[in-house]
DNA sequence: ATTTAATCGAGACGGTACGTCATGTCTTCGG
DNA sequence: CCGAAGACATGACGTACCGTCTCGATTAAAT
């Protein structure tokens, strides 16, 4: 979900000058920009409004919070999320979605953006939530996965789904960001295959 | 009572030439005080200097970074960590150190001390290599744990260690600094349960 | 009641194509409550667009600079600006001037219109400008009053008039600014009566 | 006065470290060049800071007002403010002490600084207070010339003093920032010997 | 018994970023 | 095409912490 999208059904008829659309992708660009350069120091407001030849007000004014930015640049291009597939074969579409998951979030300049993102929104609240809001939809398409697969017998019918998913979602961000371990295909595999063994 | 106010009756004197004790404790629990105490807000080094009664530079002479102290802080109280047990039953072993995890962690004023830590760490580096070092014992208990039980072929040999670790203490950051689920004795017990079945 | 507060039950409506005098007027009223009510704080465009209950774009479409709106405002009201008196006597010409200089300054809410104007003027290049051009008229009114009397002969020849001009509204402006010291009949009687006694 | 001047009485047992003299100074000089050197702009905390390689706070710390270090920045410049002649001829010490301040006024960058503060005196309250306590003394100090003559007979015994002060005020201010007539020694003596003409 | 020196509380210092405010220009839409 | 609403770039504001650097006082070890 855009934070910035216009309510839906709020028909203002608004008067005034419209909303610069060139201008709210140039703050997203250089927030992304900024996140995927940033070297671990923090992204600042005045570091985003310069990049993007934009008035600081003008960030102020869309959003309500630097972290607010910086989810919305980062959901702006994660937006072509990846279907959860759906082939018939648990531990295959397990497989799949994991590896889907470790792979794009590595990929390009995705890494140190999320990075960066996650680490704002240990200090931020309001981006926490936002956060939160974002990877729910991820958590619910894994679960709607498994849910499938139980109903087709190949998990046990009182498997916890949602601690197999906070598992493979902890794993994730456990080693995403403390980085001491790989997070590649073999380990993806790996993974789905423990899960639905331990839980069949 | 405003958790700035430096502590009323406390007549630390100094005392020359070696450290004080008594202005290291203060501190410490200063720090301690405020990390439970904060509602989310980061924790200052200023705030901790007033509230402990001492000079700014007192911190940093002892301490090289804020989140050394904050570390230190909660290491201060974490300090009995309970031993990883050894039953001889991994599935026993393995339950009981992740219900010990789990129950160390939200115990009294430790929970909320534990999060701002973590989420201190999430913008110092250097508190996050501290707190690496600082985890990184427990990893290696657990490890320790796991392999005595795969040497009694309580485990697969080609199981992957590392990442039952990385599942266990995963799973644990994730729910803890997220909150969505818990953290009981129960979901220990199940966790430690699927994680031998899979690896088995 | 807030300054700022739109007039309410001041249905004005748009006239389209041709410029809305009651916008117009709307504005100077705004412009003078604000520059009347001001509590020394500097009168803002906003503030005033927002009190006419119209658009800042209004405001700078018909006039070039914050400054000249206030001007303009005051001098909506200040237009009936006495006529030089000419009764064939220098001193009570004089007197009579000077005294109506005072007194229709301090009347009513000009006096704080009056004074917020001239602090304005002190950052403002633009509307000091324009306020030399609103005062000079005054300046040759009280020096033609002069030079009449000179005629007469009730002041010397080599009577340096602008420099009695320059007293007169030098001394105008210096009590009505600082406030520290009235500016009354009385005081314009003397001020009148030496100014001649030393100039004669 | 100034307004920097710890407070007499106040022995304060003054822990901590001392105020930085170099930095005091640099923030006083650094005010006074960009004083001379503006060209109506008013002049910013950032830039007087910047220009004396000081931080913004170390500014507010001392100051409580952009105000106070401009008036402060002069005062500085000032102090050797000419002492009131007695001559025992009041038309003399009058005159030369009206030829002193003009002089001053106008030397050099005194000038430009002056009608910058006085400038920025109109819209900030504190500084107009500050201002008029500094120029209060010199008032004073023609005041007591003034008084001096009358007691020698030069004077009438009912001359309004405060008036003849104000009329020499008002004229020097009202010239020196509209500038549009000179104030030379000329002007002065003809000044000079027409208030006391008409006082006499 | 003196020195000597490390440590203390206090707080000033140069910085960086913050979030707010006012300015004057511009764009959009309804009348 | 006017007028309201309001978005825009700019740039100063005053505050909060950062980590460093004096201060004078205190006090214990080394002379």
């Amino acid at each position: 979900m855009n934070a910035t999208d216009p309510q839906p059904g709020t028909t203002r008829p608004h008067t005034g000058r419209r909303r610069n659309e060139a201008a709210h992708q140039a703050i997203l660009d250089a927030a992304l920009r900024l996140l995927a350069e940033s070297d671990g120091t923090p992204v600042t407001i005045d570091a985003i409004a310069r990049t993007a030849g934009v008035g600081k007000q003008t960030v102020y004014r869309w959003w309500p919070s630097k972290g607010a930015v910086l989810l919305d640049a980062l959901a702006d291009r994660a937006d072509q999320a990846a279907p959860a597939p759906s082939t018939g074969d648990l531990r295959a579409d397990l497989r799949t979605f994991i590896a889907t998951t470790f792979d794009g979030a590595q990929r390009g300049t995705t890494a140190p953006a999320l990075r960066t993102l996650a680490r704002e929104a240990a200090r931020d609240p309001h981006l926490a939530e936002l956060m939160q809001t974002f990877t729910a939809s991820r958590r619910t398409a894994l679960r709607e996965l498994l849910t499938r697969g139980r109903e087709r017998g190949e998990l046990a019918e009182d498997a916890d789904l949602d601690l197999i998913v906070d598992q493979v979602y902890g794993l994730f961000w456990y080693r995403f960001l403390l980085g001491h371990a790989p997070l590649t295909a073999d380990i993806a595999d790996h993974l789905a295959t423990t899960l639905i063994t331990g839980n069949a």
